[in-house]
DNA sequence: CGTCGGTCGTAC
DNA sequence: GACGTACGACCGACGT
């Protein structure tokens, strides 16, 4: 044995490969195919326990056209694709040489082979004993003094008499045999007639492919020196083919390729995802210890040391908010000091720390790193100027790379990319609603933890952020919205209170006599919100014919659709069932819930939650003003409450069909394209091509069902779903579909190419580059996949929109400041923005916000906004 | 007494 | 089984 440093170069593909063909079948509950990524793991792990070689990396091919392809286009044609089962680990594999914290070197137009040649050569002439590690038997021909190859697959290692043996010519000698003898899975033509024995004993006897030609004539087997002859310019072709380069514009990079330990936390992630449960076993307990403990916070007392550490804080300074309804502390932490923080609960502190929050905002200069950053900048008065600091927000990031992955919330993200476990809320003093008191050594540690935390977050998130679409959809859209919600939420909405009052009266005698009505013609009392309860009464004690049941449980369905059907057929207490609901529903969650939300102003303030929806949506809670009724005229009595401010208007905004408009601008359906263009009624359009009548001529209910048609579109619906919904037979709504599908393909084509992406990436992408993860596309369950697949086709769709009216609000919100400063947005509905201003800036403003919104994004299509105004919601609308 | 899953219904 | 994204009220089972 040699005492020379050691360099192991991996070939990725070809043990991926060789992983997934060795290894049984294996997936998570999930559906997940999992065998290529466990074999390539273990591969990897004997490997490093066994070597523990100095140096190590992994060679990756990066695409299709190389060098090889360039010049024999033929080349690697015959190859079957990679099974779906195996490209869809790649990305974890890729995953797993990063938590093992192995570099992967790939270089544009060459294939690993190449690459792993030349870094083969360069490091045996640097005094490296290079080992390959693949299951390819091409590579055999790279060995020389300093360099081996291992072969996963045979469990060997190759030197250079072993490749004599083996091949009976020398390794240098290896690539002429096997051009000779060609390859049918690259497509190397090599010499007909000519097989792997022939091309052994020929270079052999001759000593090279040159020297074999150039004597073919004496060549005495008759088949041999006549293929020779003929396939002079192949067999050479084929030796430029199967030559591995080595002389690539690459150099080692000795400092990159340094084998270091693993990530535990990133391996422990992946092992858990993966179900792998004997290697996560292996890593033993979750510990704190990989993770430095972090210290107590100290807390400032006077505002002048407040001043003096935020005075010497570097550019980059994480604040964190403890307390969520009352704000209770204020917390800092800069890289390499102790954590401070500062209770709010002492008045004396309470205006110092804000001034100062204020002062870091406005610094152009600065950088404010935090998690959920709008929490934390409600803490500066309502009217505050828009931050002019660079917002870090570690749970903004965190959404941008794994929406709908798993959720964003601090503590979760310490434990799955830190391997912190933080305080609980108990731990941390928040026992039964009640806050830890002043000075409380628990409320220190838990500041120190929720300013720490952040700072620690944010170098991997944002290396994982990285600088491309992802990043700007960060810059651009969520951090500058950030600002723009919170301003929304502190202004609130008015709300007429008297009048939800006076409803709330009229609904409970309406209800009384529903529920008098109910329990007389059911023949005894019961509990009308108990659908358990009512399910008994219809279906057991009165026998109405039996309908469907509900999933989970089993029980009797009384959902609207069930009691509709009922009613149709004339039985009398669905009908006033049905009434019940809709009041009951109505009154419950906004008649009575909204008034008691009200500030002493008469204004709701609701949080637009930034973080939630997989798509890129905002959603709003506490209370949800994203879901104020609109449809029944009871319903538009409770819009009608959402009022102006006296002397001032809502001025309310919508887009027009803006996700059947992307469909058409990321389909880039021609006739879809022109019915907009011409501003046409896109549903009476849809209408007359599936029906196949003229536009003048469509009826209300062909255009009925031609909305349903469209919306079933974007949300993936199937022929069965679309008849249900239309209440025809499923077989004409098959035909319905294909007629659509005959008149706009490229819609059909879209469905096809982003059902081929999300099952290629497991991922899809918005327009502005916003991804949504996938990984149930490969499950083995039908119901999973095809709920994947519907995902697939909405969240490109519905994230564009997003996308698209979160840059509106954003360019509204700018020009409004210098504009209409009295002007203002309050909410946001996914299609529609709802402002305040002074009546006499409402056109001026409507203006405004129709320029912006149609101007937010370029698309194939016009995109259409349509403005209104009046004293109260509904009114603005008109 | 609080928590949580299930069902239902509101919006886009 | 069959239509995407949310939030929330109410019921009722379960645990403290």
């Amino acid at each position: 044995m040699s005492s020379r440093p050691r360099l192991y170069l991996i070939d990725g593909l070809s043990n991926a490969f060789r992983a997934f063909y060795a290894i049984r079948e294996l997936s998570t509950s999930q559906g997940e195919p999992t065998n290529a990524v466990y074999g390539f793991v273990q591969m990897l792990r004997k490997l490093l326990r066994e070597e523990n070689p100095e140096l190590v990396g992994v060679a990756w091919d990066v695409s299709d056209v190389t060098v090889r392809t360039e010049r024999y286009a033929d080349y690697k044609a015959n190859r079957a694709p990679m099974p779906e089962g195996l490209r869809a680990q790649l990305p974890r594999i890729r995953e797993a040489l990063g938590a093992f914290r192995i570099p992967v070197v790939e270089l544009a137009g060459y294939e690993a082979d190449d690459v792993l040649g030349t870094l083969a050569r360069q490091g045996a002439a640097q005094g490296y004993d290079v080992v390959l590690v693949s299951a390819d038997k091409d590579l055999m021909q790279l060995v020389a003094p300093g360099i081996a190859v291992f072969h996963t697959g045979r469990n060997r290692l190759y030197d250079e008499a072993a490749v004599e043996a083996e091949w009976g010519v020398p390794p240098a000698r290896v690539a002429d045999v096997l051009a000779l003898q060609g390859d049918s899975v690259d497509n190397v033509p090599g010499v007909p007639g000519i097989g792997e024995k022939g091309a052994r004993q020929l270079i052999a006897e001759h000593g090279s492919l040159e020297a074999l030609l150039a004597n073919a004539a004496a060549v005495k087997r008759k088949a041999y020196r006549e293929g020779l002859e003929q396939h002079r310019e192949q067999a050479l072709l084929s030796k430029e083919l199967v030559t591995i380069h080595t002389e690539l514009p690459l150099t080692l990079d000795v400092a990159a390729l340094r084998h270091e330990p693993p990530d535990t936390a990133a391996l422990r992630a992946l092992y858990g995802a993966l179900e792998f449960e004997t290697l996560l076993a292996e890593l033993g307990p979750e510990a704190t210890v990989e993770s430095e403990a972090i210290p107590a916070a100290r807390e400032l007392t006077s505002p002048d040391e407040l001043a003096t550490l935020l005075a010497a804080a570097g550019a980059e300074l994480a604040v964190a908010r403890l307390g969520e309804e009352e704000p209770v502390a204020l917390a800092f932490a800069v890289p390499g000091e102790e954590p401070r923080y500062v209770d709010l609960r002492r008045d004396e502190m309470r205006e110092a720390a804000a001034a100062r929050l204020g002062t870091l905002a406005a610094d152009p200069d600065g950088s404010l790193v935090g998690h959920d950053l709008k929490e934390v900048l409600r803490l500066l008065p309502p009217e505050s100027e828009r931050p002019a600091a660079a917002l870090w927000d570690t749970m903004l990031v965190s959404y941008l790379l794994r929406a709908s992955v798993h959720g964003h919330g601090l503590s979760e993200l310490a434990r799955e990319r830190l391997g912190y476990e933080p305080l609980s809320a108990r731990e941390a003093g928040w026992e039964r609603g009640a806050q830890p008191p002043v000075g409380d050594e628990r409320l220190a540690r838990a500041a120190g933890e929720a300013a720490v935390l952040p700072l620690r977050l944010l170098e991997p998130l944002r290396d994982e952020l990285g600088t491309g679409a992802l990043a700007r959809v960060y810059r651009e859209i969520e951090a500058p919205l950030l600002p723009v919600l919170l301003a929304m939420e502190n202004a609130g909405i008015a709300l007429d209170g008297e009048l939800l009052r006076t409803m709330s009266g009229e609904m409970e005698g309406e209800l009384g006599a529903l529920e008098r009505e109910a329990h007389a013609l059911a023949g005894e009392p019961f509990n009308l919100n108990s659908p358990r309860q009512l399910g008994e009464i219809l279906f057991e004690k009165l026998g109405y014919p039996a309908g469907r049941r509900t999933q989970k449980t089993k029980r009797w369905s009384t959902d609207a659709d069930t009691l509709a059907a009922l009613a149709a057929k004339g039985f009398p207490l669905p009908e006033v069932l049905l009434r019940y609901r809709e009041l009951a529903k109505l009154k419950s969650t906004y008649v009575d819930a909204l008034p008691a939300l009200c500030d002493a102003e008469g204004r709701v303030h609701t949080r637009f939650q930034q973080a939630v929806a997989a798509t890129g949506r905002l959603s709003s809670t506490n209370p949800n003003l994203q879901n104020i009724p609109v449809r029944t005229e009871l319903g538009r009595r409770i819009r009608r409450a959402f009022r102006a401010a006296p002397g001032a208007v809502l001025v309310a905004a919508d887009y027009s069909q803006i996700e059947l408009r992307v469909l058409a601008h990321i389909a880039a359906e021609p006739e879809l394209i022109a019915a907009f263009q011409r501003g046409e009624d896109i549903h009476r359009t849809t209408a007359a091509s599936v029906f196949g009548v003229a536009p003048e001529l469509v009826t209300s209910d062909q255009r009925r069902a031609a909305k349903t048609i469209n919306f079933g579109l974007i949300y993936g619906m199937s022929a069965f779903g679309l008849a249900q919904n239309l209440g025809v037979e499923t077989r004409e709504a098959e035909r319905f579909i294909a007629a659509y599908f005959a008149r706009f393909s490229r819609v059909q084509e879209y469905m096809r190419e982003t059902l081929a992406t999300a099952e290629r990436e497991g991922r899809v992408e918005t327009l502005a580059g916003r991804i949504r993860w996938l990984p149930e596309i490969h499950s083995k369950s039908w119901n999973l996949r095809e709920n994947a697949r519907r995902m697939a086709i909405n969240a490109r769709i519905q994230g564009t929109a997003a996308d698209i009216l979160k840059r509106a609000m954003i360019a509204v919100d700018r020009r409004l400041r210098t504009e209409q400063p009295e002007a203002r947005l309050l909410l946001t509905v996914h299609d529609e923005l709802v402002l305040e201003a002074p009546a006499a800036a409402a056109a001026a403003t409507a203006a405004l916000v129709r320029t912006e919104m149609e101007g937010a994004e370029r698309l194939a299509v016009p995109l259409v906004a349509e403005t209104g105004w009046g004293d109260n919601w509904m009114a603005a609308k008109d």
